[in-house]
RNA sequence: GCACCUUUAGCUCAGCUGGAUAGAGCGCUGCCCUCCGAAGGCAGAGGCCAGAGGUUCGAAUCCUCUAAGGUGCGCCA
């Protein structure tokens, strides 16, 4: 259910009849007309851009429309009045009567109020951290997980078909690194001293991973070449690696559905087909790329080498796939696993990249047009920069100084919530700043903990109420008596339930999960302003003498918690019963 | 040199995809605790939405140019 849709079902219902009663022209688009919220609560509840939008190809004046079209609206039961404002706004007052039976129909629906039907089922693959399994994650990759997290809860939850997807980088040359490194590990292991050269990881996470590696294989790989140890080596450390980040994502309350693997693609012939199905498009030749201009590289030289032409798909310049040696570049398999996922069906992908990725993003999406026709759309969202700050002085990272900031130590410090929650606090494209001090404060100023103390008070309320042997199960909220509520602190409040539904789609229409949060903090705001306003009048107090006006208000009071759960669940948030 | 991102109150940021007098928190000013949780509440001041053009009934929002900051730019992923 969603007021807002009743609404514009309503009005464009008015809008029809008035075309039957000739009054408008029969030809009209009405997709343009829109019920929103009004941005001054004074002007009324809702308010529809009907009158401006229609006025030119109706040709009339918007005025005019409007007035015809306020007194249908007028006549409809939910309209306490609808008047013509500003160039051609109608304003809509809803009867109380709509307001009160919001709380009742929140309470039957539970967390199913706010579900969307705009996904239709369809298929989604939502791509985040694909960190390289070289060792443990840091906060970047953090603020990656949690929001491609969030937007898959998004999009579930607005009825999409969500699959959390993985891509593990162990393809590349820097898994033989840290074979190489873990290799150093083992001989340690067996008391010899090591020396950490030619750019091999001198991390300390890599020792239990040498231990183990010596517990698996005793002796057996002293004294001999790369060639006898290092595929084993390779497929022993990454899958320790990745053990390490399945840990740390789970410790952040991030668990996949599936990952894949780039290692999968190289020797089973899927590059070559994916390439094979550009090349049938005609996107594929031999060809010299110009030096960018401006900057040159010292030591550029032309080369003929094998290209995609990604330009006949929106890129800049076209973009190699293979290296001078014949090997393929890093973007072939890109390639090849985009190719997948277009043929696994999905009717959208999204591939979450850090913000350093943005050079990648428009080969990507040519990729990605030209492997599906342009059938299968792709959205990339750039993941900035965390800037991280101790008690207001900037943290500086450093591996040397042994401040390096890892995603594992963000969870310690902090906890998975108050982490999640925060980096949804800003959009994916701003820097965030995050301060280990101000984001466990527990002040106004943090809208974690604000949000989670609005719950937290009105299951309070619930708790003080049961010990009064008041009956505040949602059963019997859900058809409680609501007509004394009429107060605007109320109203406001249950107005801002109503939205609920409605920022869901816009928020998963974006893929922009922060909103969600934003929305969070104005409601818990809403709920802690009536609060306050009970204080000096005690008739808008949530526990009352009367058990009766006691459930009513209670009521509200739940189905306020209900939508801070519900929406705390896409964050990945859980909501606080009690916070003493 | 080129591409992408950012620029909104003193500070940190929202702004519902083109709507009405641009919002919130912090900070500032002034009031308010015998009151369901004062780890606050109410009120007020504070803005040329980086700048200049354009599109139209209407622009912080869309287009062009400019400025400042960030990221990236063949054989690293």
């Amino acid at each position: 259910m969603n007021l807002f849709t009743d609404i514009r079902t309503l009005v464009i219902a008015s809008i029809e009849a008035m075309q039957a009663a000739g009054d408008l022209p029969g030809d009209l688009n009405l997709g343009p007309v829109t019920v929103e919220p009004p941005r001054d609560p004074l002007h009324g509840d809702m308010a529809t851009n009907a009158a401006m939008v229609l006025a030119k190809p109706a040709k009339q004046k918007p005025r005019d429309i409007a007035e015809a079209l306020v007194a249908r609206l007028a006549a409809d039961e939910r309209v306490a009045s609808a008047e013509v404002a500003g160039p051609g706004f109608i304003n809509l007052r809803l009867a109380h009567g709509v307001w009160q039976a919001l709380p009742g129909a929140i309470l039957k629906m539970g967390n199913q109020f706010g579900r969307s039907a705009m996904g239709a089922g369809k298929k989604v693959n939502v791509e985040y951290v694909s960190a390289n399994p070289t060792g443990p994650m840091h906060v970047g990759h953090a603020r990656g997980a949690v929001v491609g997290d969030a937007i898959a809860s998004l999009l579930d939850f607005a009825g999409w078909d969500v699959t959390r997807e993985y891509y593990i980088n162990d393809g590349g040359g820097q898994v033989d690194v840290l074979a190489r490194s873990v290799y150093l590990r083992y001989l340690e292991a067996h008391g010899q001293e090591v020396e950490f050269v030619d750019g091999t990881y001198p991390g300390d996470y890599l020792v239990a991973v040498g231990q183990a590696l010596k517990e698996k294989v005793g002796d057996d790989y002293l004294d001999k070449g790369e060639q006898y140890w290092l595929q084993d080596v390779r497929e022993f450390s990454t899958d320790a690696m990745m053990a390490l980040i399945r840990a740390d994502l789970k410790a952040l309350g991030v668990e996949m559905d599936h990952f894949f693997s780039e290692k999968s693609l190289y020797g089973t012939g899927k590059i070559e087909a994916a390439i094979d199905s550009l090349r049938d498009k005609d996107l594929i030749y031999r060809g010299v790329l110009e030096p960018p201009k401006g900057k040159k590289p010292e030591d550029w030289e032309p080369r003929e080498q094998t290209l995609f032409k990604s330009t006949a798909h929106g890129d800049d310049v076209d973009r190699p796939i293979m290296k001078s040696d014949g090997a393929w570049t890093y973007f072939a398999p890109d390639i090849a696993y985009h190719w997948d996922k277009v043929q696994r069906g999905y009717d959208l992908l999204i591939d979450i990249f850090g913000a350093d990725h943005g050079g990648y993003v428009k080969r990507m999406k040519a990729a990605v047009s030209a492997l599906s026709d342009g059938q299968t759309p792709l959205d990339i969202k750039l993941i900035q920069l965390v800037k991280l700050y101790k008690n207001g002085e900037p943290f500086k990272m450093s591996k040397r100084a042994g401040t390096f900031v890892t995603l594992r130590d963000v969870v310690d410090m902090v906890g998975p919530d108050v982490a999640r929650f925060h980096m949804l606090t800003r959009k994916n494209d701003a820097a965030l700043d995050f301060d280990f001090d101000k984001v466990v404060e527990q002040s106004k100023e943090n809208p974690v903990f604000y949000v989670q103390y609005a719950h937290a008070r009105i299951c309070s309320v619930l708790r003080k109420a049961a010990e009064q042997g008041i009956d505040v199960s949602d059963a019997t909220l859900a058809d409680v008596d609501l007509s004394g509520m009429t107060h605007t602190a109320e109203l406001a409040l249950a107005g801002k339930l109503a939205e609920f539904p409605r920022l869901i789609e816009i928020a998963a229409k974006g893929n922009e999960p922060h909103r969600v949060a934003t929305y969070l903090s104005e409601l818990a705001a809403e709920l802690h302003g009536l609060w306050n306003r009970g204080n000096d009048e005690p008739a808008l107090r949530f526990v009352q003498d009367d058990p009766a006006t006691s459930q009513a208000k209670i009521a509200l009071a739940r189905a306020t918690a209900v939508v801070i759960s519900s929406a705390l669940g896409i964050l990945g948030v859980t909501p606080m019963q009690e916070m003493r």
